[in-house]
DNA sequence: CTAGGATCCTGTCAGC
DNA sequence: TGCTGACAGGATCCTA
């Protein structure tokens, strides 16, 4: 689930927590589910994180012994950093028996990091979603997902920008332009519009959330054929693109401080600023009229029948 | 080549 | 209370 901005949420977060000294070395790697772990995680061991980078909704580790990890969370993927006092805290709760808590969270908050997918019971980790859990020296890094589409990969760092999934992604809207897209736009004439921007191929980083917010500020219509979006209305969704992310970047994107409450309960940071998504059969806060919910290219859609012109 | 539907998985929720 | 089907912030594979 998570999209472009909370995937780079995620990577300034971690970049914080296990760059060098912070994290340390690799101890061991518990691969709990085979294939959300790509490759040999014994290479792994012994390195440490010298730089987080992202390229579209990927996560990339660079280690030091020239390997890198590629991280892709797909719907469900959530990665948690706990620092090891941290977890040694919940260790001891759970021997105790007591109910987990987080009555000293507001100063356990600096000794944890989290973001992805929404879910509660945060504050039990390892949980039957957990998949890899990476031990470093000073914490640990569980890679948990509900639905198991995401992956970690192991890799050499040289060999990034050659992965299947790497090598197909194009720009993202802050390094393309109105007519680039456009142009992109005449081989697919006959798709709805709002599949095209989705594909990660055409342009990096939307996801269902930021698609349809996106064609609300552009006006278009998501059934639209990409044929027949004009130059300019192309330019404004480059436009709206980089408006919706600055946006939702600017809020934090989906980290646990957004999403989840000190009590443990759920967040809902998409209440600061969606104007169609989750939004159907509330009023369109420009024109009035009601925004509704539908289904284009086998995704959930949202939009405004009267602004967003057919 | 494109377009569209099925598919990978688990969990939740609405409706009987 | 079960059961059933629909659906989920992603991407790929298969078919026409």
């Amino acid at each position: 689930m998570p999209e472009l901005p909370e995937v780079e949420t995620i990577r300034r977060g971690l970049n914080d927590c296990l760059i060098k000294e912070k994290g340390g070395k690799v101890l061991s790697i518990e691969v709990l589910e085979k294939k959300s772990f790509i490759g040999d995680s014994a290479i792994v061991v012994d390195a440490s994180v010298t730089q987080m980078r992202r390229r579209g909704k990927a996560l990339i580790f660079d280690l030091s012994n020239d390997m890198s990890l590629i991280c892709h969370l797909r719907m469900t993927g959530q990665l948690v950093w706990w620092e090891m006092s941290y977890y040694e805290e919940r260790v001891r709760q759970k021997e105790s028996g007591s109910t987990l808590n987080d009555s000293n969270y507001k100063n356990m908050l600096d000794h944890t990091f989290g973001g992805g997918h929404p879910t509660d019971a945060l504050l039990d980790l390892p949980n039957k979603q957990t998949r890899v859990i990476i031990n470093f020296e000073r914490g640990k890094l569980f890679f948990n997902d509900q639905r198991k589409f995401g992956f970690i990969k192991v890799l050499p760092t040289d060999k990034v920008e050659k992965d299947a999934f790497i090598s197909k992604l194009a720009k993202e809207p802050w390094d393309m332009t109105g007519e680039e897209l456009y142009r992109k736009l005449q081989h697919h004439k006959g798709a709805p519009i709002k599949s095209v921007i989705l594909d990660q191929s055409i342009v990096a980083g939307l996801g269902n959330i930021y698609a349809d917010e996106t064609l609300y500020y552009a006006k278009i219509n998501p059934r639209r054929k990409a044929g027949l979006v004009s130059e300019k209305e192309a330019g404004k969704l480059i436009e709206g693109a980089r408006l919706v992310m600055d946006k939702s970047l600017e809020a934090g994107g989906s980290t646990i401080r957004n999403y989840v409450k000190s009590d443990g309960t759920k967040g809902d940071y998409l209440e600061l600023f969606a104007e169609v998504f989750n939004r159907q059969g509330q009023k369109c806060r420009r024109c009035g009229n009601i925004i509704e919910k539908t289904k284009v290219g086998g995704r959930g859609t949202h939009y405004c029948p009267r602004c967003q012109k057919d």
